[in-house]
RNA sequence: GGGAAAUUAGCUCAGUUGGUUCAGAGCACUACCUCGACAAGGUAGGGGUCACAGGUUCGAGCCCUGUAUUUCCCA
């Protein structure tokens, strides 16, 4: 026999199993007549290289669609990337920097060619570490939000929401970064807690004609109302003051205005709940251009806006004052003005959040511009529908309010993004800002000479931006199978919609829903079945793992650390559906251990010779049934638990059904003895029954562990060039008697108890038990499992229906067991442990007496409660007998 | 500020419509074991007032109310 390396070693396997399994095309589908499963990928980042959530969210893919598959389904799993617009950009920005190159310094063009390159240079990093991974991807079917018929599908179906009247262009608050000249997203913007200074000023409040109020009664007592602020500034864009409608201390100024102190432009006292009145005064000044909550209480109360900070962060002509000064100088000048004019009541030190810029650090100015949105109220009312009445299930389904919340409150969406990387915006202006929606310039013109006659114009400037890149992911289940370029095609009519879809709770909202929107809307269906929300990677310190903050461990080391499959295992065990998982890697080190197991318990039934002429055991052949009911029992609670997608469930299920029942007792059951520095051989019989359970037990274990179960199901049997696990088909359960299995359940708690009666009792092994029992030998099945006994637990004989005074006695259930071969001087041990039990017991069968006497419990539980409790105390009574005969039998 | 969820052993989690004296699993821990598959192992063992306080019930880890803590989403 040749040699077998002691410890599993996945590296020279895993590359070889993969090359072969792409080589024979394993992974790739195309429609036929057989019930398809599909799984779109949910895109990573071109900019991207796997990190932990990648590398849980695919293992949990890869399980499912391995599973599928030797189902027998036509398992096709569609793999990509998205565009990133965003991550992408800044990527590209920060390698032109290196390169000493500004990104104003270039053409639309030629900074899409460099983005083009960069894409094509490291876009493609993560999906090579998912095959590191093991994922059995449709390689063929790799797609990219970016892709020219991608794109065009983008472009479409802007311009048909656009038709339908669901687009529109508006105003919106965006963070505005003064030092980068550009709009950032929500994500980029870092807020710092900071120490600042609350500004109290005094405004002089007039009646509703502007005429002098006064309140009080004497000489220059002129009304005042005084507001607090972190920012003086922006007084000068104030267009309001907001007070709470129940304080008392304003209630007298309905319908009074207030004078802007140093601009003197009269704003109007407005009421609303939206004010805090414990903060600074109860009196907030509103300043919409400049403040995203001011804006929306603008909107409400139709106030005027005035934009005061130019995009450089310099102050503007509508300021009045101090234009073209930095917006921090103005604000130590207007703070000194009001000081000197009276106005500024107090200063008062507070801590508050400030928005950074991520990239330049530059303080976020909140900023009006022009967007373009899509209104979500109508267009979501299905995809709202679809998750309350089922039609698409969440896994876990607690998320299914935060969803409802959500969708019933639904904002509009801002699509525009302030870019070059992306989709560009089909929207064309004139010189007026009259504007016409369409695929090219050419048909842009054409429009426009139908809807402005009269203009008679040659040129039209196309909007400078992108669409957000949701926008293209959003159509994902639909475009990867080029249901919009090819509505009736083969691909889309037979994969769509897609069974199960596997991503992050962050992004049931950005994705999910917006998903199942454009599926109702574009293909009358919901994109998937279920979708399965995993939880969130977090580091031992609870903090999300991220690249800013470096917590996380890098993947692939992980996998040449401890191999694809123990890092498989490793993520599953620790991760039910979710639930945030706190990385750890001493779970990828229990994923190795068990590979390990694995490969010790082949290396071990491989060692073994087979002796034709040899007869089966009474032994072995029950341990075969045992093991066979088992089994089959395991499989069946494996498949229902991935039928309701505990997936760390099934493979607990699975390590125990394995490392327990087949390792620790199965094979040291059949396990030959060893004699004279050799194992005698085993009946051909058992060994092929064992062979022929350790391929049942690769199979179930290949979607967790596809590489070692794929190795090993080629070393353990001569395979053909296309007999592969991964083309296997899944276990189907047997018939059991599921007798045998609580048969066994009683025999291996009596070997537990001897040996800890061994072990306690510092009894060398060599001593063989002698054990006596007062029952007969057919009242259980303890004669049956004899000789598992005798293997296990060094025991030589068991004597049925014995009376003799023994000295180590125990019980297990209702039955009694002494040991006879020994005395020991520790009798009180026993004795002790068996009134320990019998106490126990004894209070048992009273609480169970006392419920049963108990009238109100006899009238009111149910019929089978009742008999449950009923045979609870029969079996209590059974056992004190037990136990109470044992201590009489103590010598 | 609004909404949602969670809290069970040192850690990560199970615990089905309330019904065995009532708490399970894996890891970690402790003790013993180099016994020819595996020390990345074997055997056995010790860990929990189920966050807290009330309530409903014959009976509560499970249902209700409140409190505390944590997390997430939205603003």
């Amino acid at each position: 026999m040749t040699e077998i390396s002691k410890t599993y070693n996945p590296r020279e396997v895993e590359d070889k199993w993969y090359s072969y399994w792409m080589e024979k095309k394993f992974f790739h589908s195309v429609p036929d007549e057989r019930e398809p499963y599909t799984i779109i990928i949910p895109p990573p980042n071109v900019t991207g290289v796997l990190h932990m959530g990648h590398m849980l969210n695919n293992t949990i893919q890869d399980v499912l669609i391995r599973r599928a598959r030797m189902l027998g389904k036509n398992a096709c799993w569609v793999p990509g990337t998205d565009h990133a617009s965003i991550a992408t950009e800044a990527k590209v920005v920060a390698m032109l920097k290196e390169k000493g190159i500004k990104k104003s310094d270039l053409s639309r063009d030629d900074f899409l060619k460099y983005a083009w390159e960069w894409k094509e240079k490291y876009g493609g990093i993560i999906l090579e570490q998912l095959k590191k991974l093991g994922c059995s991807c449709d390689w063929d079917r790799t797609r990219f939000t970016m892709e020219d018929s991608m794109s065009e599908a983008v472009i479409d179906v802007f311009i048909d929401l656009h038709k339908k009247g669901y687009i529109y262009r508006g105003h919106r608050m965006v963070n505005w970064d003064p030092a980068g000249m550009t709009a950032v997203s929500d994500e980029e913007v870092i807020y710092k807690e900071i120490n600042s200074k609350l500004f109290h000023v005094r405004y002089k409040l007039v009646n509703e004609d502007n005429s002098p109020l006064s309140f009080g009664e004497g000489q220059g007592s002129e009304a005042w109302i005084t507001i607090a602020t972190t920012r003086p500034e922006t007084i000068l864009g104030d267009t309001a003051i907001c007070v709470h409608p129940e304080d008392e201390r304003y209630k007298h100024l309905k319908e009074k205005r207030a004078i802007v102190p140093m601009v003197k432009r009269s704003v109007p006292i407005i009421f609303d709940e939206y004010v805090d009145r414990e903060f600074g005064t109860g009196a907030l000044k509103i300043t919409p251009a400049h403040d995203v909550n001011d804006y929306a209480l603008g909107n409400k109360h139709k106030l005027d806006i005035i934009d005061v900070i130019n995009p450089n962060g310099t102050m503007s002509e509508s300021a009045k004052f101090y234009v073209g000064e930095d917006r921090f100088i103005a604000r130590k000048k207007i703070i000194k003005a009001l000081e000197e004019s009276g106005n500024l009541v107090k200063i008062e030190d507070i801590k508050n959040k400030v928005g950074y810029s991520e990239r330049t650090d530059a303080v976020i100015e909140p900023k009006l511009s022009r967007q373009w949105f899509v209104n979500m109220k109508d267009i979501s009312k299905p995809a709202l529908d679809a998750i309350v009445n089922g039609d698409v299930k969440l896994i876990p389904d607690k998320f299914i309010n935060t969803y409802k919340h959500w969708m019933e409150n639904v904002h509009d969406w801002c699509i525009s993004r302030q870019l070059w990387w992306g989709q560009r915006i089909p929207a064309w202006y004139d010189e007026k800002g009259n504007t016409v929606v369409a695929k090219t310039h050419e048909e842009a013109l054409q429009l426009y000479n139908i809807q402005y006659p009269t203009s008679n114009i040659q040129h039209l400037r196309q909007d400078e931006d992108v669409l957000d890149t949701w926008f293209s992911s959003w159509l994902w289940p639909i475009s990867v199978f080029d249901g919009f370029k090819d509505p009736n095609n083969a691909d889309i009519k037979y994969y769509y919609p897609t069974n199960d879809l596997v991503t992050a709770p962050e992004i049931l909202f950005f994705w999910v829903a917006r998903m199942i929107i454009a599926g109702y809307e574009y293909r009358g269906e919901k994109p998937f079945s279920n979708v399965y929300l995993t939880g969130i990677v977090r580091d031992k310190q609870g903090r999300k793992m991220s690249k800013s903050l470096g917590n996380s461990p890098d993947p692939i080391e992980l996998i040449e650390k401890y191999g694809a499959d123990g890092v498989r295992v490793g993520m599953l065990l620790c991760s039910p559906a979710g639930n945030d998982l706190p990385f750890d890697e001493s779970y990828c080190e229990q994923g190795r251990n068990f590979s390990n197991k694995i490969w010790n318990a082949f290396r071990l039934v491989k060692m073994w010779e087979t002796d034709e002429k040899l007869k089966q055991s009474d032994g072995n052949k029950i341990s075969i049934e045992w093991f066979n009911a088992k089994f089959n029992a395991e499989l069946e609670s494996i498949n229902n638990l991935y039928f309701k997608y505990r997936i760390s469930e099934a493979l607990m299920a699975t390590y125990k059904l394995i490392w327990d029942d087949f390792c620790a007792w199965y094979l040291e059951m059949i396990k030959p003895e060893f004699v004279d520095g050799k194992s005698l051989p085993i009946d051909k019989a058992t060994y092929d029954a064992t062979i022929h359970f350790f391929e049942k037990l690769l199979k179930i274990i290949h979607p967790f562990m596809p590489f070692i179960s794929e190795e090993l199901w080629h070393l353990i049997g001569e395979r053909k060039e296309k007999e592969c696990i991964m083309m296997a088909d899944w276990n189907t359960i047997q018939k059991y008697d599921s007798k045998i299995i609580r048969d066994f359940e009683f025999i291996q708690e009596v070997i537990s108890k001897l040996r800890e009666i061994r072990k306690n009792k510092n009894i060398p092994k060599t001593v063989r038990f002698q054990v006596s029992t007062k029952f007969q030998e057919n009242e259980n099945c303890t004669k049956q499992y004899e000789h598992h006994i005798y293997k296990l637990c060094e025991v030589e004989k068991i004597t049925y229906n014995s009376s003799e005074k023994y000295s180590h006695n125990f019980t297990i259930g209702q039955w009694g067991f002494s040991i006879t071969n020994f005395s020991s001087e520790k009798i009180q041990d026993d004795k002790e442990n068996l009134l320990k039990e019998l106490d126990y017991n004894k209070g048992f069968l009273l609480s169970v007496q006392k419920k049963l006497a108990n009238e109100r419990f006899v009238q009111n539980a149910k019929p089978e409660i009742l008999e449950i409790e009923k045979k609870k105390q029969a079996d209590a009574e059974a056992k004190i007998k037990a136990i109470e005969e044992q201590l009489a039998s103590l010598k």
